[in-house]
DNA sequence: ATAAACCCCGTACCCAAGTACAGAGTCAAG
DNA sequence: CTTGACTCTGTACTTGGGTACGGGGTTTAT
């Protein structure tokens, strides 16, 4: 059981963060004991799932919709979105390493020739 | 010579970014012919440019600085900011991978398992 | 000669994903 | 018994990259 504090060190987020994750209705507001609130290991694993899936690249709102697949058992459609996400993320990843591509062909120009204009402002050019 | 809506179509943005990027003195605002504004293929060309650079990643206040750079032919701070972005790249090339194959295989798993828990859901927890 | 389709400029608004702040309560240690 | 560290709620602000809107001025086809 944790304090928001702690809660939001182990998850790796801000509290601040926590509680606009509240208000997004992905993490669930949890009953007080006393004055302040507690936080489960349960819910620990929510808040984590919540950063996975958003390095993959979900989307808050997605990922809201992921949580309550999870509780309706909604298989297919987490399939769905996985296969989505899988194939936007392979745009992606081919576009970042294009980039990356030239980029890195750019630089090496540039590191050869001292003189006259520079090839990384000039070739982006083409 | 275009009309900023012509400029705008051949650069694959809409009239709105243009004006946006002028204030944001990434693009000239040209003098006038008469009434209206005309843009130069050499203004297409930087349009383009901020496309491209915008594709591998630099912000728009970066892409200002490099279109500086331009003119002032600093060779090298314009390949210490490629150099950068190469990394970051790199870095955030491997994450998307990273996230990718894990995806993958988790909706692999969902296709071979239609009853209990959803592994894509699950997974994540780990 | 008038309506559509442009242009100009300036300001305001949008979105996602936080981040900050104000004003109040609670609790433990010195 | 007060000071400091926390908590609570609610609302407002931030950033980056646009997008939209309002109120005017031209130009062009019919």
């Amino acid at each position: 059981m944790f304090t928001i504090s702690q809660f939001a060190q182990a998850g790796g987020v801000g509290v601040e963060t926590v509680r606009f994750y509240q208000r997004k209705t992905l993490l669930p507001v949890p009953a007080r004991q006393g004055s302040t609130r507690h936080y489960s290991e349960d819910d620990l694993r929510r808040l984590k799932f919540i950063k996975k899936a958003q390095a993959a690249g979900f989307t808050l709102d997605e990922i809201k919709e992921l949580l309550h697949l999870d509780v309706s058992h909604d298989h297919s459609r987490a399939n769905e979105m996985a296969q989505a996400r899988l194939i936007a993320l392979d745009i992606k990843i081919a576009e970042l390493q294009q980039a990356r591509d030239s980029l890195a062909k750019l630089s090496l120009q540039c590191c050869h020739t001292n003189k006259g204009p520079c090839p990384i402002l000039k070739a982006f050019d083409i």
